[in-house]
DNA sequence: TATATCCGGATAAAAGATATCCGATTAAGG
DNA sequence: CCTTAATCGGATATCTTTTATCCGGATATA
C-alpha cells in the first residue's frame, strides 16, 4: 500500500507555489528542476492538481502554474485526492456472498463489519490530512528552517518570473 | 493507493478460524472453497499470516490452519501489516535535498514537515486499526448477522473437520 | 505405502505506477 | 503576422507490484 511519487512531489510543489508573487507563476520545466523531478511525468501530476481545482494555469508565453486559493484553504487531503483518486484503499468485494455459505445479496443492503472497521479507519486518516492546511506546513517549515534557505528560494523564485 | 486483496481475504477467514472447535484446522483448500477465492494464491496469503504469528499450520493428513491466538489478541492492524508488510504509505525520499536550493544533508537530521504530517496521519489510522479486534468484529457480525447463517457456518465446518 | 497437507521457490500474467513524446492550442512580443 | 514559450490531451513505452499458478520437497495420518 503505497501512495504515489506524486502526492510528494506536488505538497512540496504546492508549498512552493505559496510563495510565489501575485499574478505570477512557475512553469513545469521550472518546478521540475527545482525538485530534480522528471518534468514529462511532473507536467501530468499538474494537471491532476489542476482538475482537482487547486492550481491554475496559465498557457503561452511567459505562462505557468500558480494556487487557485488561499494556503489555508488547501489541505493535505486536498492533494492526496487529487493525486490517488476519491476511492478508498480498502476494497470489499463483498465475499460474505460467496461460496457454499454465501449471504444473499438482500441480505447484504449495510456494508459487513469488516468494511465498516476499515472505512473508520480511514475517515480518521483522511480527517488528519484535511486538517493539515499549506498554511500550516509553511508555517513550521519557517519556524524549523533557516532564514538564509528561504532568501536562496525567494531569489531562486524572483529570477525564475522575471 | 490500494490495500491487497489478500487483507479482505485474511480478514474474513481470521474471523472464520475464530469458530473452529479447539485443536482443529482448516485446509487451504476449504477456505478457498469458502470464501470462492483461488487456493494457489491464497496459500501464499496463509504463509504471511502464519510468518506473522497470527495463524498456525499443522502440515500432513488432516492438518490445516488455526489461529495461534485468542480473537481478542488479534487486530486488524496485525492482519494488514502481516500481509502489506510493514512499510509506511508515504515514502519521503527527501526531495528537499534536490536542486538549486537544496538542503545540506547535515542540516535534514529531523524529517521534513510535510513527511510529519504524512507520519501522524498513518499514526492515527494505524491506531484505528489496533483499537478493531477479531472478538469485536465478530460480536458486531453476530449481533448484525441472522441465526440461520450462523448455524450454516458451524454446520459447513463441522463437516469439514469431521 | 498411499494420501492429504503445508512449505518454498520459480515463474508467469495482469494491473498499476512511472515516464516519455508529440501534435494541438493558447498567449506574449516583435 | 510570425516566432517563441508554455500548457493540454492523448498515445505509448517501461518498470514495479499485485495477482496467480505450478511443482518438488517435507510432514503427518491411517
Amino acid at each position: 500500500m503505497q501512495l504515489a511519487k506524486g502526492v510528494e512531489w506536488c505538497t512540496h510543489i504546492c508549498g512552493m507555489l505559496a510563495v510565489v508573487p501575485d499574478g505570477k507563476g512557475l512553469s513545469v520545466d521550472a518546478l521540475a528542476e527545482f525538485f530534480e523531478v522528471p518534468s514529462a511525468y511532473l507536467a501530468k501530476q499538474m494537471q491532476l492538481l489542476r482538475r482537482a481545482g487547486i492550481v491554475e494555469s496559465v498557457r503561452g508565453k511567459g505562462g505557468g502554474y500558480r494556487l487557485a486559493r488561499g494556503v489555508d484553504a488547501i489541505s493535505l487531503l486536498d492533494i492526496v485526492q487529487a493525486i490517488e483518486g476519491p476511492s478508498p484503499a480498502f476494497r470489499c468485494t463483498e465475499i460474505r456472498q460467496n461460496g457454499p455459505c454465501g449471504l444473499k445479496r438482500k441480505d447484504c443492503k449495510t456494508p459487513c463489519e469488516i468494511a465498516t472497521a476499515f472505512a473508520d479507519a480511514e475517515r480518521v486518516y483522511r480527517e488528519a490530512l484535511r486538517e493539515k492546511t499549506l498554511a500550516a506546513i509553511n508555517l513550521e517549515a519557517a519556524a524549523n528552517g533557516s532564514p538564509e534557505h528561504f532568501l536562496d528560494i525567494a531569489q531562486w523564485v524572483q529570477k525564475q518570473v522575471a
